[in-house]
DNA sequence: TTTATTTACGCAATCGTTCCCGGCAACGAT
DNA sequence: ATCGTTGCCGGGAACGATTGCGTAAATAAA
């Protein structure tokens, strides 16, 4: 069974005209008469004509169309910034394909090679927890495909990038742990790799040192999956609690990561915050109604997307390459409620 | 900036080939010899060809991409069920393009429009719980679109549909409560023009029926945007605590019902369960981690996804047209926790 | 009246691919 | 030597739309 469209030709048909003359008549060409573009137009209404975007994208040579590679939707961060990515491109007509790399950078490379093939104009990136060979991307990139980073960036390919002020946001966090009387803090994390790891344990590794505190390499622990396998959340609290120095304080760099570390919590009893403290990057709309509500660090998801966005189809539209690359930094937000502190109070958020 | 890719003409310039001897090398024809194919194989192995997926399109009428629209993919049953989709579709070389009604019948048109004008081969759709006009679905459908329809489904066209047993779901919940103690049992569901509203409550109103409480239709709230505006939810819960003879429990027929609801009666400081108890469908995967850890009606949202895709396929891919259609109905599961009973225990889930 | 200009349209190429059709060798059979 | 057969390959139309160019008729200018 398909689908069949009314074409230009058969309008010419039906209105013994040339495919070129219904062509102009609906650009609203000046060549046209006014009673000839009228009975096109009219012709055109009634049967319900559209325009085949695919033979028009064959004959452009771009398919309207931009490919986001985000390693899982059901993640309120990426959903939030999907949403963000959508508002800008369909306002400008283009049309959003949406793959998951579910962290795996098999997948990822998969969905890659799919979308390019799909002929995408433009591609929105954040890639994958295991994702440390960038030579296809690089190679992409190489190639004229007009790419933009946000929040798992890659540095070494030039280009447009959107990220949070993760070592900032990491430090607020921290600091805030340090000044409720926590000690030890133990962080968890993802790949090593990953670019908002590196920022964020650096925020933490600073705040630690400002407070005159050295960092114990012991209390930090790295989630090559990014908290997609539960066990390996689960793991690392293990080890953790195992150690002879028990933490009194998580710090948990992602979305996963911290639902994850509050499960792995809940399952052995533990009380947060009375016997462990919790605080986490999250963009989950239930952390408040969690037992008991999470403090967390909120990224501006929604605007990351719209930016990411409008960045993107500049460089898709610019006609001359382009050459001057930004990166932008937004900040985050400390929200702070019931898993960092007994009794929550107003915290500066500067 | 654009991409240029390479092309079965610039093989056959390359070669010294014409582009159908490329074509058919490519292809693997029997009419063409060994030598040839090898060379022409070689040639666009070395240079990295892909056949170009819009020309494909255009010449075979079909754009092998399947569009999906449901209210929100930050919603875990729909991004679980996008998930079941993806998997199937890429496993038949199908791109799936999503689009977000966020339960407004003019963004549903508009992205109803969108998608057929970028020539999808079919549609699984859930509709917004604002659409009471299937009209341009009706049209659609008429003039040949497969379609296939999931957890919102039209009753009057006749197409694959693939649901729940939201009577016996809803039954369920219901008896549970009932079952507790709880006889003034309130439901805050979407809009009633929705078919799971009228079978959610269908059930709800049975489960009280079978055990000789009379419906009272006071405890029936709708909310019109499903939850998607939260002043709606908190109306709703106002009025229902606001009655002459409060209710003693609440019954959502939704994710988004469900969660906004906790989150109304915290914010009064009323106690779940003690005071309130609170059952309702939900997917999210941290509805353990709430507080009260809630007792949810689960639907099988990733199996419900690769259903829908399966029948859909076979639309698409069926020569003749298809009359005999089927509905697909799965079993939910009630998993009791906290915000129902006091004190949780095994629950016969038959 | 002749020439130049404008108006209004059609022809055909193009985008990348497939596929029907036709043709040219080489071969074996007559 | 001639005729079919087979193997191998190229020409060209088609998918739906745009667009440069050509051109007929109508009008204006000389």
């Amino acid at each position: 069974m398909k689908f069949e469209a009314l074409t230009i030709k058969d309008i010419a048909k039906a209105l013994g005209l040339s495919t070129s003359t219904v062509s102009r008549a609906l650009r609203d060409s000046y060549e046209i008469s006014p009673e000839t573009k009228k009975l096109v137009l009219e012709y055109a209404e009634k049967n319900n004509y559209h325009p085949n975007p695919i033979a028009l994208s064959l004959k452009e040579r771009r398919s309207r169309s931009i490919g986001v590679i985000v390693c899982e939707i059901a993640n309120s961060f990426f959903s939030q910034t999907i949403n963000g990515i959508e508002s800008i491109a369909y306002n400008n007509g283009y049309n959003v394909i949406i793959a998951q790399s579910r962290e795996s950078f098999d997948r990822e490379m998969i969905n890659l090679q799919y979308l390019t093939s799909r002929s995408i104009d433009g591609l929105i990136i954040s890639v994958s927890t295991e994702t440390k060979d960038f030579s296809y991307l690089k190679e992409l990139h190489g190639k004229g495909m007009p790419i933009v980073f946000f929040d798992r960036i890659v540095d070494e390919i030039e280009t447009h990038k959107v990220i949070v002020d993760s070592y900032k946001g990491a430090y607020d966090a921290t600091r805030h742990l340090l000044e409720n009387g926590h000690r030890r803090i133990a962080a968890i994390s993802n790949s090593p790799f990953l670019s908002i790891t590196k920022e964020r344990l650096g925020g933490y590794r600073a705040a630690l040192a400002d407070h005159g505190i050295s960092v114990d390499e012991d209390l930090v622990r790295y989630c090559q999956h990014g908290g997609m396998i539960p066990a390996e959340v689960e793991e690392a609290v293990t080890e953790l609690l195992a150690l002879p120095q028990k933490p009194d304080a998580f710090f948990t760099t992602s979305d996963k990561l911290t639902t994850g570390c509050l499960r792995s919590l809940k399952t052995r009893k533990i009380k947060v915050p009375q016997e462990m403290a919790l605080v986490g990057f999250s963009n989950t709309d239930l952390t408040e109604l969690l037992d008991p509500p999470l403090t967390i660090i909120k990224q501006p998801a929604f605007e990351m997307g719209e930016i990411a966005t409008t960045l993107l189809l500049q460089l898709i539209e610019s006609k001359r390459p382009v050459i001057d690359f930004e990166t932008r930094r937004l900040a985050t937000e400390l929200i702070v409620r019931g898993s960092s502190i007994g009794n929550p109070v107003l915290q500066d958020n500067s």
